[in-house]
RNA sequence: GCCCCCGUAGCUCAGUGGAUAGAGCAUCCCCCUCCUAAGGGGAGGGUCACACGUUCGAUUCGUGUCGGGGGCACCA
């Protein structure tokens, strides 16, 4: 429909102004009394032809041809075109949704291209706490929408099982083996002292097995050998956070260790390449990679005095692997800590020269989430001490809560976590608010208990006055809807979208009565909501949420 | 000092180079003989942080200032 607009307007401007070149802006203006569609076509053509935009708004609309879909146009305020469709346009669209069923709103725009979604990406150091869990909900949501939009899809997770921060928690749960308390002189400084220490400490000493990401590790129980604390704390605690994952509902399909990084070679192969590429130099002992070359403010050291590689040499490496499996679009989704990251790992990459484009990767940065309860902030948790904890929130609020919350709000401005909010069960709460449009609509279905397949073809002609119309506009604009989450890679439009539609049903819901007498109405109606239904589960799917049947 | 994000109603947040800047909560009023009131309708509530610039038009774009947050190691 936009593009078959689209069309007769480039030819009636070209009619118009046939020298001029004009990028036509189609949009669905806010208020339905400014119709379906509008232009700014006229305003934008004022100035090149010094004319009047009213007087060329009816030059242009003179020149358009008749189309089949448009009941009328009208020009309004400063010069805007606003078409109106006629009711068959409107109501085309409660067909298409019945007959595309879970397919509607999905497009093929990716073309089955190969895009990595990162994500979460947590050093197993502790349990996932509600930063990683707004970075879980954001990247499972972009993943869910990618595929919607027709690219083909891997979730992947990267962990650090190697650092410093790894030797941290080896020393860390040693000292809880030697039965020393973490408030004593001799628990190391920078120790960790959740509780969670004190788990895997036992479960070393007492030789449990473990399993995650397919290894499994078995403790030997000896407090002299650091390198079996260090294997069984790291799969203790990845397994603890694939059990916050499981609760979140998230699948990973690949994870990566960047310890594979340097037993596979590739991180000595990446350090060689740059050295080759020219970009690198020796000063003060070390080895320093010419960031400055590619937008950077100072150049960045690569090998440092010590032997030892910086951290975003493997990173490079990392995304150098990433290539070469294929993925022609990766996007790393983490906290907006790890912004200063971004220049150095392009820069290198862009250092390689082998052909990645420049830009590769995109990044999605979130910012930080404070957790509120009872008008005070949240800071602790019994397990993890100093955090809240994902699995903290889930079991408070709910799977389906927690995710909504997360994915809701842009991922660049600052989130308040209201427990509160998301333990309501009343239209303060959003998520309540999605699910109970399409529960009441299960609802009517089930108590009209008719053949649902007979609603793909009803008459809907008797769908015209303005809850219906809104309703049907509303419907209308999701595939759009999914379009633009994906390009601007903003999970949250989708949540705004669903609220906006759970309104216009509630709306109608009150105003209209669906069961009735006449026959040829209410199946008119019912076919109206049964898209609606559809069109709200396709929706709550792409930010993992359940469309429940009842509440 | 430099870099990134944010600043919109009392609160939590949407939104847009254009038409009267929206939603929920909170406050006030109204609606169940009725398919789920976990709902709906209405009222009030705004200098879109501030200033300057670009533009026919700026809350939106640019620059600067102020405020909040995050980042600026031979840490990861």
């Amino acid at each position: 429909m936009k593009t078959h607009l689209t069309q007769l307007l480039a030819n009636a401007a070209k009619t118009i102004a046939p020298e001029l070149q004009v990028a036509i802006l189609l949009e669905r203006p806010k208020s339905a009394d400014h119709g379906d569609f509008a232009t700014n076509l006229a305003l934008v053509l004022a100035k090149p032809l010094k004319q009047n935009p009213r007087a060329i708004a009816t030059q242009l609309i003179a020149a358009m041809p008749n189309s089949d879909y448009i009941a009328k146009t009208e020009i309004a305020g400063a010069g805007f075109i606003n078409f109106f469709l006629n009711s068959h346009s409107q109501q085309k669209v409660v067909k298409d949704i019945l007959q595309a069923g879970h397919q509607y709103g999905r497009n093929q725009n990716g073309q089955g291209q190969k895009v990595q979604v990162e994500f979460v990406s947590a050093n197993p150091t502790g349990p996932l706490h509600v930063g990683h869990g707004r970075g879980a909900a954001v990247g499972d949501c972009l993943a869910r929408l990618l595929d919607a939009n027709g690219w083909d899809v891997t979730r992947e997770f990267y962990y650090n099982d190697a650092g410093a921060q790894i030797d941290n928690l080896t020393i860390s749960v040693l000292a809880r083996c030697k039965g020393i308390s973490t408030e004593h002189e001799s628990f190391p400084e920078n120790g960790y002292r959740g509780e969670y220490i004190n788990d895997i400490a036992a479960a070393y000493l007492t030789k449990h097995t473990v399993i995650a990401d397919d290894i499994e590790v078995t403790a030997s129980g000896d407090i002299n050998n650091l390198d079996s604390i260090r294997a069984f704390s790291v799969a203790y605690l990845r397994h603890e956070q694939d059990l916050d994952l499981k609760a979140f509902q998230i699948k990973f399909d690949v994870f990566s260790l960047e310890s594979a990084l340097y037993t596979t070679g590739k991180v000595k192969d990446t350090v060689q390449a740059l050295i080759n590429s020219g970009h690198t130099y020796e000063a003060n002992d070390a080895l320093w990679l010419k960031t400055t070359d590619f937008g950077d403010d100072k150049d960045r050291v690569m090998r440092k005095t010590d032997g030892s590689y910086t951290y975003f040499v493997p990173d490079i490496a990392y995304h150098t692997d990433k290539w070469n499996r294929g993925f022609v679009r990766v996007i790393n989704e983490q906290g907006a800590d790890h912004h200063s990251t971004i220049t150095r790992v392009r820069a290198g990459l862009q250092a390689l020269n082998i052909g990645i484009p420049n830009g590769w990767p995109d990044y999605v940065l979130h910012q930080m989430v404070t957790v509120m309860r009872g008008g005070e902030e949240v800071k602790l948790s019994k397990r993890a001490g100093s955090y809240v904890t994902l699995r903290d929130l889930i079991e408070e609020v709910g799977c389906d809560a927690t995710r909504y919350f997360l994915a809701a709000r842009r991922a660049d401005s600052q989130l308040v976590f209201d427990i509160d909010l998301a333990r309501a069960q009343t239209n303060d709460n959003p998520v309540f608010y999605i699910q109970y449009a399409h529960a009441r609509i299960c609802s009517v279905l089930t108590q009209w208990n008719g053949d649902k397949s007979l609603l793909l073809s009803a008459d809907l002609s008797p769908l015209d006055n303005p809850h219906e119309t809104a309703l049907m506009q509303r419907l209308s604009a999701y595939s759009e809807t999914v379009e633009n989450a994906a390009n601007e890679l903003a999970p949250h439009v989708i949540a705004n979208y669903l609220k906006d539609l759970a309104s216009d049903l509630h709306s109608y819901y009150n105003e209209y009565k669906f069961l009735i007498e006449d026959e040829t109405v209410k199946m008119a109606r019912l076919s109206l909501i049964y898209a609606t239904q559809q069109v709200l589960k396709n929706g709550l799917d792409l930010l993992g949420v359940t469309a429940k049947e009842r509440m």
